[in-house]
DNA sequence: TCTGGGGTCCTAGGACCC
DNA sequence: TCTGGGGTCCTAGGACCC
């Protein structure tokens, strides 16, 4: 077999973006995050700043780094961009995230040349073409193609030839282990592992005995290299979900219904634009002192709609409560998984009656998110049968509040 | 220093069925 | 009257990734 996979990572994905969008903050540090870090230019990391980390804390270690709120490009539009250079040169391509992807290259030499001709013509091409700079790793299986591309970065290839894998992958510390975060970092270095190759050499009995059985099994197999994963082409979301923290303690019920309908609702929206509906909902809490907790449940069938996500999940909520003690809330969550194609129709009404000057006297920002639910859903079964229409869209009118919410909501049973 | 939001996968125990 | 084992589904928690 030889090395016909690479693994393509976007360098600082997010701070690049917002570089090239503003000159002015070319060759500067830049930070992208709001609570915490999501993303920090390589001038930022000389300085210690990594992504994950809070803000304030990133701050203090790089006072001149500029802070750039998130979430507000269009980096969705320039990830499809660059994704849509990989597959010119194979249709073989398995987005990871926003910022990767494994492209396999069995196919292509014929047309583009060798792995290694490949990874460099995919930079070029990027590059000229969007401005953003790429680490490319090859080898035989994703694994290696992953831990390559992270050597590579940034802004580099390196390819892995079979016949030296071991060579290159034994002397590299355990972090490059993809799978291994900071709790199995610990586990290792308590058992004196620090590199892969001493991780390779370790008796697989002990590594399930520190780790359990199947993560032991599972770093014992990468750290030779035996990854039997395939590229997935067509991955299908295995759940939908959204939460939303709070910058204080909550204790207010009317503060949760009124955060939780709108996180059911952004939810259920989701999942009809992706004709999907869900059984198992699962509604996440975590307390004032950072204590996560999880209540679910699953339905005799799927839902989407805004309605039913929120009913169950007030009571799925009620039943996480119980176990506050006194604590504040900082997060609610909501998730759905079980997901199956839901073949309703899908329609987006028009706002009833409201304008762009109506919404802003509506005042507060909370009350401007949309809380979308099922209303003249009859009109719309006459027109496209019964059986065809379980949800559609419209907008709570913010003037009305609360009560124009549950006014709605009963409606919508 | 005080911790976002989107996900995936695994584990373990219990219920239930055959 | 007391008993097995396998399979599946559900719930809750946790590790990890970007």
């Amino acid at each position: 077999m030889s090395a016909d996979i690479l693994h393509v990572d976007l360098d600082a994905f997010y701070a690049s973006v917002e570089q090239l969008r503003n000159p002015a903050l070319a060759g500067k540090p830049v930070i992208v995050g709001g609570g915490v870090v999501l993303s920090a230019s390589y001038e930022a990391r000389r300085f210690g700043v990594r992504s994950g980390m809070p803000t304030g804390r990133a701050r203090r270690m790089c006072p001149r780094a500029v802070v750039v709120s998130g979430g507000f490009g269009d980096y969705g539009q320039v990830s499809d961009g660059v994704f849509e250079i990989c597959r010119r040169f194979t249709p073989n391509v398995e987005q990871v995230s926003i910022d990767e992807a494994f492209l396999g290259v069995a196919g292509a030499h014929r047309l583009f040349g060798s792995t290694g001709d490949i990874a460099v013509a995919v930079r070029a091409a990027v590059l000229a073409e969007t401005g953003l700079t790429l680490s490319v790793g090859g080898a035989r299986t994703k694994f290696l193609a992953k831990v390559a591309s992270q050597v590579a970065k940034p802004d580099g290839v390196v390819l892995v030839d079979p016949a030296s894998e071991l060579r290159f992958l034994h002397r590299l510390p355990t972090r490059y282990l993809w799978g291994a975060g900071p709790v199995m970092q610990a586990k290792l270095t308590e058992l004196g592992l620090e590199t892969i190759g001493d991780v390779a050499v370790a008796s697989l009995a002990s590594l399930k005995n520190r780790l359990g059985n199947a993560t032991g099994r599972h770093l014992h197999a990468l750290a030779w290299n035996r990854d039997p994963r395939v590229l997935e082409l067509d991955r299908r979301a295995r759940s939908v979900g959204s939460q939303s923290t709070f910058g204080r303690d909550v204790t207010d019920p009317d503060t949760y219904r009124r955060v939780l309908a709108t996180i059911a609702d952004r939810v259920a929206a989701r999942l009809r634009a992706k004709h999907r509906a869900g059984r198992t909902i699962t509604v996440r809490i975590r307390f004032s002192d950072f204590q996560s907790i999880t209540r679910s449940t699953t339905l005799r069938a799927p839902v989407a709609t805004t309605g039913a996500l929120y009913d169950v999940s007030c009571e799925l909520l009620a039943r996480g409560l119980a176990v506050a003690g006194g604590r504040g809330v900082r997060l609610l969550g909501i998730s759905v998984s079980g997901l199956r194609v839901d073949p309703h129709v899908q329609l987006e009404l028009p706002l009833p009656g409201l304008d762009g000057g109506a919404l802003r006297r509506a005042g507060s920002p909370r009350e401007l998110e949309r809380i979308r639910l099922d209303s003249n859903i009859d009109a719309l079964r006459d027109r496209f049968g019964r059986d065809s229409v379980a949800h559609a869209s419209v907008l709570l009118d913010p003037r009305r509040g609360r009560d124009g919410l549950s006014e709605l909501m009963t409606r919508n049973r």
